[in-house]
DNA sequence: AAGTAAATTTTTTTT
DNA sequence: AAATTTACTT
């Protein structure tokens, strides 16, 4: 068992641990996959069990296809005579449910739909409609948000319902909405993604006979990134382990970052109240980061309060500085990026690179830049290929030809391409049907039967077109049994699903690029559906199946040199170069997450898994100006960044940085504000609801703006001058299309105020003229205020 | 009914 | 700035 040698003492102990309860307590690059794939391994090879006894669960796609393809990699030669199954929580959840929903007997059939996200959005948006509530004090957003969350925290509707009655009215709307949602999703067959994990737990507590079944299949369970389990999956775990207790679960507490997700980071605490006997393993040996990373890392999670102690090592050498790089704006921190990569792939070839930023929005300037440069990248994230309109269209077709009822579906292709049934015709449909209390393919079938008694308000052009488009998905049904046991039965059905349906020659007709991008999308999807035919022997089923559960974040492609994503998608990876950029205030933390103490140690832990992300080199850079909405703001630096050891960080801006202010010796000589640079000089109560900048808490620190008159960012230095912001200005007005002059005398982004009650801030954004105007203003302390400058009596700082 | 122009909103993070 | 929704033509 050759595999064997390349691990270290307690990866070996974690290993060799087969028998009850297992915590691995993994930190960041400590070989937590390792440990994984080799257990697994492990017992294949010592016939502890046979592969199909072993479950390994990961929360994405990437992860279960990585481990996949490692475990086979540590087997290959073996003849094994099966495979243990690796998946994902929810492709596992569908695969209980499709065999067993009906035992449930709640009325759901083996032919389910899934609804995406989207789908959902599109149900709850109908039912505020239909309850006749206003969207728009019922945000849909909110409104599916909230039901996500209660029914993570494993609730039903009623539930929701009764901890919500009385005085507050949007809880009782809500409660309205979510009533109505599961309603209709029940009458479609229809289950979202909480869903799946919330029948699967149902099915396994209520039924004795599956329950023991899937017991007695999984013997070894295990499951990656425990961390981020929310309490449906960790009953999921629960009754799958009941029996046998061999459960290893790896993970770690300091890159827990799905909160949002009710993902609960007590479930790795409490594992060893959860689970008795249970042995627990520490691994603390980092090898993939130098030293330095790893201490600039512990700086910075160091500001969490509650979390297991825990500190990385390496046998690594120290390792480059960090480096820093405050730009002027979004464009030219993209263009140092591009820049330094183009100079690292030079020195490097090899060395992947990484660009992570907090939100998806952020990556486009990215794109441009290393387009402008032509450095070719690879970005995760954003549009997945089926989440594509045309793609989604189609796959509609073929979710109605499965599952008739499936509503959404319905109304996404019912008049696409168009067949002359618009709004008119659609709301006479929805009004039959609500009347009817069934699906609106009942519907459909019931009013284009001739024997049909009861009033229809359509044209009898409309009618017609109901007629044929009737047919079509019953002749797409048809397809779907005939084609059933040939040996395409997957690209057979996709190929017919666009043309004969009438999508096809649509597009053709349109005629132009647009259109003939769409119908090469759908080639693709052809294409895919061919693979899918070639590859396993499931059927159209599980080609929608992965349709629904493949995420954009699924498509990281380790080999491609340069890759951009959000730092969510980051986990897991490593690479020699990582770029952590829009390291600001508002941004990194996130602005959502920066008033509540919780969340901002999430954001902390977030910045946690952005540094360990490095091998050997990381960049972090800021700009002092950032575009929000289309419009200008000034941004001030991320307090991550003060919780960086100065020392350890080397500044490549030109001319003078915020980092280079915190260090100069007007500052250090100023002892207190040194320690407000460095974030020491708050009360440790305070500490963890502190919301404002920490160099801001001190007078001397927040002249940074004004004393910084060489210049910004890009400047060479100069003597001193104008202020830094007349710089700013001056600068913008030379580099950029000039700006449209702004009034004079007024309290402009960049400058700092004073107010009664919320003291010293910074203005970030101005809107409005005349008595209208509207400033955005960042109080330290009181997080960002809108004010109506005529009221606010604000005074210049 | 369908296409276009105007207005409005949007950004966390993801299975 | 971009995308989505609504209002308004034809």
């Amino acid at each position: 068992m050759e595999f064997l040698n390349d691990l270290n003492e307690r990866q070996l102990e974690a290993v060799k641990h087969t028998e009850g309860p297992l915590l691995v307590l993994a930190g960041a690059g400590s070989g937590k996959t390792r440990v994984i794939t080799v257990r697994i391994a492990y017992l294949i090879a010592k016939e502890i069990a046979q592969p199909h006894e072993i479950l390994a669960v990961t929360f994405t796609n990437k992860a279960a296809g990585e481990m996949r393809e490692r475990v086979n990699a540590i087997l290959k030669g073996r003849k094994l005579i099966s495979a243990p199954l690796i998946s994902t929580f929810h492709s596992l959840c569908v695969r209980i449910l499709r065999r067993d929903i009906e035992a449930l007997e709640e009325g759901y059939t083996r032919s389910f739909t899934i609804y995406d996200t989207d789908d959902s959005m599109k149900v709850i948006k109908a039912c505020i409609k239909d309850l006749g509530l206003d969207p728009k004090q019922l945000a849909p957003r909110q409104v599916l948000s909230a039901i996500s969350a209660s029914k993570n925290r494993g609730e039903d509707h009623e539930m929701f319902a009764s901890r919500s009655d009385g005085y507050n009215e949007k809880r009782a709307s809500i409660a309205r909405v979510f009533k109505m949602y599961e309603e209709r999703l029940a009458r479609a067959n229809a289950l979202d993604f909480d869903d799946l994990l919330i029948k699967t737990v149902k099915l396994l507590r209520k039924v004795r006979d599956v329950r023991d079944k899937y017991n007695g299949r999984y013997r070894y369970i295990l499951v990656d990134e425990y961390q981020d389990t929310n309490p449906l999956q960790f009953a999921l775990v629960k009754y799958l382990t009941e029996k046998q207790q061999n459960i290893c679960v790896v993970g770690d507490d300091a890159q827990s970052i799905y909160g949002f997700r009710m993902a609960d980071i007590r479930n790795i605490l409490d594992f060893e109240q959860h689970f008795p006997n249970a042995k627990t393993v520490l691994l603390e040996q980092n090898y993939r980061s130098t030293q330095t990373i790893l201490d600039v890392a512990d700086a910075v999670i160091k500001n969490n309060l509650g979390r297991k102690e825990k500190k990385l090592w390496t046998e690594n050498r120290g390792g480059d500085r960090v480096f820093y790089y405050q730009a002027f704006d979004g464009d030219s921190e993209a263009r140092f990026v591009a820049e330094k990569i183009y100079d690292q792939r030079r020195m490097n070839p090899r060395d992947k690179v990484a660009v992570l930023y907090r939100t998806n929005a952020q990556s486009r300037v990215f794109e441009e830049a290393l387009r402008k440069m032509r450095i070719d990248y690879n970005i995760v994230g954003g549009f997945s290929f089926y989440e594509r309109a045309e793609v989604k269209d189609v796959i509609a077709y073929l979710k109605l030809a499965l599952n008739p009822d499936d509503d959404v579906a319905l109304s996404r292709v019912i008049n696409t391409p168009p067949r002359g049934l618009g709004k008119t015709s659609l709301d006479e449909i929805a009004r039959i049907t609500s009347k009817r209390g069934t699906s609106t393919w009942e519907t459909i079938l019931a009013i284009t039967d001739d024997n049909y008694e009861g009033k229809i308000g359509l044209t009898p052009r409309a009618l017609n077109s109901l007629k044929g488009f009737r047919e079509i998905i019953e002749t797409l049904r048809g397809k779907v049994k005939r084609y059933e046991d040939s040996d395409r039965p997957v690209s057979n059905v996709v190929a017919a699903a666009i043309e004969n349906t009438g999508y096809a020659d649509s597009l053709r007709r349109e005629n132009s690029d647009e259109a003939d991008n769409r119908l090469q999308n759908l080639e693709e999807l052809v294409n895919a559906a061919v693979d899918y035919d070639s590859q396993d022997d499931n059927g159209l089923r599980d080609f929608i199946d992965h349709a629904a559960l493949t995420s954009d974040t699924d498509k990281f492609d380790r080999s491609a040199d340069v890759t951009l994503m959000t730092v969510h998608a980051a986990k897991g990876l490593e690479f020699s170069t990582v770029f952590i950029v829009g390291l600001e205030d508002g941004i990194f933390p996130h602005a959502r997450s920066i008033n509540d103490a919780q969340e901002l140690e999430e954001e902390r832990r977030l910045a946690y898994v952005a540094i360990t992300r490095a091998e050997k080199t990381l960049f972090v850079t800021h700009s002092t100006r950032r575009r929000v909405y289309g419009e200008e703001m000034a941004a001030e630096p991320s307090q991550f960044l003060n919780e960086m050891p100065l020392e350890m960080i080397e500044d490549l801006t030109r001319g003078n940085s915020w980092l280079s202010f915190a260090r100069s010796d007007a500052v250090k000589e100023n002892i207190y504000a040194a320690k407000a640079l460095r974030g020491e000089t708050e009360k440790p109560k305070a500490r963890s609801t502190y919301s404002g900048k920490t160099y801001d808490s001190k007078e001397a620190v927040a002249e940074f703006f004004k004393n910084r008159g060489s210049g910004s960012a890009e400047t060479p230095s100069e003597k001193k001058g104008p202020s830094g912001i007349e710089k700013l200005k001056e600068f913008a007005s030379k580099d950029r299309k000039p700006a449209p002059e702004p009034p004079k005398g007024k309290f402009l982004p960049g400058v700092h105020v004073k107010h009664s009650k919320y003291g010293r801030g910074l203005v970030l954004r101005r809107e409005g003229s005349g008595d209208n105007v509207k400033l955005t203003v960042s109080f330290p302390g009181y997080g960002q205020k809108k004010l109506i400058e005529k009221y606010a009596n604000l005074e210049p700082a």
